[in-house]
DNA sequence: GGGGTAGTACTACGTCCTGTAGAGAGGTGA
DNA sequence: TCACCTCTCTACAGGACGTAGTACTACCCC
């Protein structure tokens, strides 16, 4: 999948935290301390939708663009991925597990413990 | 942290499976299918230090490197870095377990106890 | 002791990704 | 018709990485 650069990823949290698709224009204005060509945004968000990120509708001559996917899931997947680098997933889960902190594996066990039931 | 590259994890899965620091030369032995030259090699190793990945020691006039950590802590490290990205951590662990496969839950459920009981 | 060998440091170059943006085309409303 | 919006295309700079050459030093064998 591949991490995303700086700017994508600013931008792929203004979409994540919308919930209706935005264009580009909108996207431009909620990025408020950088000033962006507005081609800048439209750039990136071209490169996010191509690289599967984002997909877009017509709206108008427009494009709106919403995430392909929920935040949760890109992350989950990102960890995974990090995961699938070691010959050893064992080793590295419980590493992982021994890393988060208290509240946080309470989350994972209350998750794991949920999964189990169905 | 920031991810590595192609060679650069052929080279550090290299000197995680082996036990003993090992000089560039002996490196570029254990690459089999690539025909690098050797300066390649040290200047992979030259990077990996120099970002941390790697201690060096002096053998002679050689280096001999070592990971500075093990593959499970790097892992480990990447899995809570992408964690990171996220607002809403609970969310997002939340959806990792319920991405991982059923023996890996185990694996993670098995880690989680034991911590919990020291 | 001279040449091959091994090792180092420094430098370099191509490629890809990302941030950034301009140019030009084609609608659209005043 | 003119200003304006939005799109697509193209471009360029900087950084990371893969790859390697060059120049210099130290060591070993004949």
């Amino acid at each position: 999948m591949k991490g995303l650069g700086e700017l994508e990823r600013t931008i792929m949290d203004i979409l994540w935290a919308e919930n209706a698709p935005l264009t580009a224009r909108e996207v431009g204005r909620l990025i408020e301390d950088r000033d962006l060509a507005p081609t800048t945004v439209m750039t990136v968000l071209d490169r996010l939708s191509r690289k599967g990120f984002l997909s877009r509708t017509r709206d108008g001559r427009a494009w709106r663009y919403q995430p392909a996917a929920s935040r949760d899931a890109y992350i989950a997947e990102l960890m995974l991925e990090a995961l699938d680098l070691t010959g050893d997933r064992d080793a590295a889960l419980t590493r992982f597990a021994q890393a988060v902190s208290g509240s946080e594996a309470e989350i994972l066990r209350k998750a794991l413990t949920e999964l189990e039931e169905q």
